[in-house]
DNA sequence: CGATACGTTGATCCATTTCAAGATTGGTGG
DNA sequence: CCACCAATCTTGAAATGGATCAACGTATCG
């Protein structure tokens, strides 16, 4: 997959509201963004506490948001290529949680100064970055429920299939597969359980034909089964599927 | 304690960045609220899915956002006093969970076109609105990392603590004690536990002297000690404590 | 080719769920 | 005011998911 033969903010939205979105305030968007950084190590961009000059577009590759606490690291969200990933740090000032990139990753950084801006002048822009952020909430309140609700299999289940989805949005998805470069790790940091149960996990929804991984990527043989391990459903996506959204932020 | 003895919105944003808003700002705010509602039994104000044309100011009383899947209820958030409970409808029009109240709860409701109207002449304002949302976002990691970090006691422990701090920003906690209308059945599905663990968790830690609840209280002999069972750090609740966020947004 | 991260396995212990039932409380109508 | 009902809280015993401790295999890369 190459890296820059696509516009660096092309995926923003993209499956969301993007279609909402002017060519002017794409180019703008674009336009934005100040410099791009390619990180082919594992790297913490931001650390909790830190006071932000500039937010982070996430152009390839994948980004964890992640707090250590007593000790140990848990993952709190992932992002995808087009996620401006802490979009929020503009307002909230300093983070609460660092922001670690995921394999091999490009970010472009896009200064507050410019954000200040259209907060001033582009009105529509701003209530599409709002609405970026509002559907992270949405995102981390389907986290909370599968915490809730789930175990090990049924979360795991979860992840993946969100994964799934979010990159098909922007293209990134083949049908029965897509890109999977969390360790068992990371993936247990993310699920709450331990490594070690995570990888019995994995070897029993292997077994099961639910998925299997080789070489930083997922095989899916049977979407709708791992959907139903997962209690999944896919409306806190907000997908393009519901055009009403775009209809109601375009009214508002 | 009466409830209409303030400004139905005075507690909007208090112990947060009130101070940021200015007089003619308030008074705004507080000529938003076209109508009030008061309910004395559990109530879903707003049904997931549906499509909701105004918002709900929490003004007294506490409110749920809550998931029913597979016949199984979940709790994803809990509001105060103060709280825009689903200031998110307003952008995402389609709620992904439900609004149910607890207890007695009075509400006030703000016409979207109310909000239209901010975002197009109070940018100020509208600024102050996105950080509520981005701080309900911020309390939900909160709560995905106690999910994945603690076992039941923590949980309970951090969900009382919490709500302590939340209250006592809005000026409604007492030095050791809170109210804490939640059933233990509550309880449970917001800590992700079955209601039965939860209670021999309450009895435990009555015993040891963490907690006690009676009449729709809570009673916290040693915040401390409670603060350390659950993990507890407060940053995330980004109180005035930390003087600079009220700048930044004003810089913004 | 050795270091280092990553994945895998076994055995034991503890937290939590599940099923089943009883006790307590609060509210309502007679 | 009492009787009764429903919701809430409480307890017991057995089954299970997951944590923990301690290893060992296996990629991968400089």
């Amino acid at each position: 997959m190459a890296l820059t033969d696509y516009p660096r903010t092309g995926r923003f939205m993209q499956g969301r509201v993007r279609q909402a979105m002017r060519q002017r305030e794409q180019d703008l968007l674009e336009s934005m963004v100040e410099t791009t950084e390619l990180f082919t190590a594992p790297n913490t961009i931001i650390r909790r506490g830190e006071v932000a000059q500039r937010s982070t577009m996430l152009i390839d590759g994948f980004i964890a948001r992640s707090i250590t606490r007593d000790g140990k690291r848990h993952i709190i969200g992932i992002h995808v290529p087009g996620d401006f990933v802490d979009l929020h740090g503009f307002a909230l000032k300093r983070l609460d949680h660092d922001i670690v990139t995921v394999g091999h990753t490009l970010v472009g950084y896009v200064p507050h100064e410019r954000l200040v801006a259209v907060m001033r002048n582009e009105p529509h822009l701003a209530r599409l970055l709002w609405f970026a952020t509002l559907l992270d909430a949405a995102i981390h309140r389907e986290w909370i429920l599968k915490l809730e609700q789930l175990n090990a299999d049924g979360r795991l289940a979860h992840l993946i299939v969100e994964l799934w989805h979010r990159l098909d949005f922007v293209g990134l998805a083949e049908p029965l597969s897509c890109a999977m470069p969390l360790t068992q790790v990371e993936l247990s940091d993310a699920c709450g359980t331990t490594a070690i149960h995570l990888n019995r996990t994995v070897r029993a929804m292997r077994e099961d034909g639910l998925i299997d991984f080789s070489r930083g990527r997922v095989m899916i043989p049977d979407m709708e089964r791992l959907k139903s391990v997962a209690r999944f459903d896919g409306s806190y996506l907000y997908g393009d599927g519901d055009l009403f959204i775009g209809k109601a932020l375009d009214a508002m």
